[in-house]
DNA sequence: ATAATATGTCAAGTATATTTTACTTTATAT
DNA sequence: ATATAAAGTAAAATATACTTGACATATTAT
């Protein structure tokens, strides 16, 4: 299951993988396997994601139901 | 940096950390350390422990500001 | 006082998140 | 057509999440 809401809101702030990559401290390809989704981040990646993202854990992370 | 959130969360429910632990599926230190703090778990487990305790991501492990 | 349950912590082992290097493909531009 | 940036993917190495087993302390009840 993808996360197609981390592309999203990476693409409404204009970031490349690598940009984000960057701003949040991990390597290009661990971006890119968050995005691909199969796949067990740690909180605290998610929420470097989120803060680098102007989003919360929800918003990204949080399946409804 | 302690996580009183899911201590509270659970005590709500009358948990003890070893019920939470099997409703979660890992082990009672597991649980201990998520609430102790000094480290790191993955979001999986987060929203397993949120979902036991009838919580969102945000509500147990977002910190605003 | 003693038994039982809950919690805190530690050390050694196992599973897996993350890095590094590298190669391929896709898109965008010149 | 070709160059460049961006994205997808993989294998091997390293860091660290999580387990297991064990022991200590605290709490509550009998």
């Amino acid at each position: 299951m993808k996360n197609l809401r981390v592309k999203a809101a990476r693409a409404a702030k204009d970031m490349s993988q690598d940009d984000l990559a960057k701003a949040v401290g991990v390597s290009r390809q661990t971006i890119n396997a968050v995005e691909k989704g199969d796949y067990n981040p740690t909180i605290n990646l998610c929420i470097s994601i989120c803060r680098a993202l102007d989003k919360t854990l929800d918003e990204l992370f949080w399946e409804n139901e």
